[in-house]
DNA sequence: CAGTTCCTGACTTACTTTGACCAATAAAAG
DNA sequence: CTTTTATTGGTCAAAGTAAGTCAGGAACTG
């Protein structure tokens, strides 16, 4: 296993235990995990940004932290936000698949919603002699189109309904 | 005997023992069968198809894998003929709503799930300015990926451990 | 020997890890 | 109170790791 993906295991078990946030140091995270302490940062920026449903806050200088904060919102504000900020006119498939991944674990779409969805924006599936940025409208278009479909269909596979609207 | 069917083989060996899926390092791989590691693409390309029975997906970069999935006997079948005759290299949005609604009424799919492929091929989602004939191979490769994602699942015995956060 | 299938290598893309250098802040010193 | 100095965290680019693609030559089949 990658120790990117032990990290984020570790920071996922700490907010675990405390719900809606965590503090950590980052050095000694680092040293923790015998590794450069830019590879927190790393893991941070690529698991724990607004996009995967976190915020992060830190301070720097004697008794410095970093402070990951779980964003909540509800449903509908969730949909908004996902159609206006996150996807827009134009996206491109990793941003894409952030978004199916995090729908998925917020519970609002099913594992077989989500792999469904991430196979519609793929570059397999887009894979056609069209330039890359018309691709990334395309993909826009169709993830939208799929969300909407899916929040008009209402409950999903039971879906916890852990802290919604 | 040729190498490919040779790594056919192993790889099928390894399937036996975890009967859903299993998971490989190409370059490890590689250097077992002393080939090119691009000849394990070729062999997962030309006998381990969805028309075969598999679905395969990877990851890159440090730690990256090659996964291969069984996609259940009982579907096979029917995924091969409507990946092959029903939707082959083009099809047009009526033909493909067609196919949405039928795979619901055949309990295949749930009802979302039809939702959310119909709205990934509609004409809405689709709306950007390329031929009507691209239009059309573009639907056929996005309704098919997805098609394999949703029969790569296990079956719709709902998503298990969708607990998470 | 024509057509197909097999195999390879050069090139490309994607993801991870590290290290050198930078910036902010608090504590200590002047 | 101002100036160091020590203590953190941040950034970014380069190196490392691993898989994908594709064109073309080799080997096999009929």
């Amino acid at each position: 296993m990658r120790l990117s993906d032990t990290i984020e295991e570790f920071i996922k078990t700490m907010m675990r235990e405390d719900q809606e946030a965590c503090e950590l140091k980052r050095n000694e995270l680092a040293e923790y995990f015998h590794c450069a302490p830019s590879q927190i940062n790393y893991v941070l920026s690529t698991r724990f940004t607004p996009d995967h449903g976190y915020s992060i806050t830190s301070q720097r200088g004697g008794g410095g932290y970093v402070r990951i904060v779980r964003i909540q919102a509800s449903r509908v504000d969730r949909l908004t936000y996902y159609l206006n900020e996150r996807i827009g006119d134009s996206i491109d498939e990793q941003r894409a698949l952030i978004i199916c991944r995090q729908l998925k674990e917020k519970g609002t779409i099913s594992d077989r919603e989500a792999e469904i969805m991430s196979a519609a924006v793929s570059r397999g599936a887009l894979g056609v002699p069209v330039p890359e940025d018309l691709k990334n409208v395309l993909r826009a278009r169709i993830l939208k189109s799929m969300l909407i479909a899916s929040a008009r269909q209402r409950p999903s596979a039971q879906d916890s309904g852990a802290g919604e609207d």
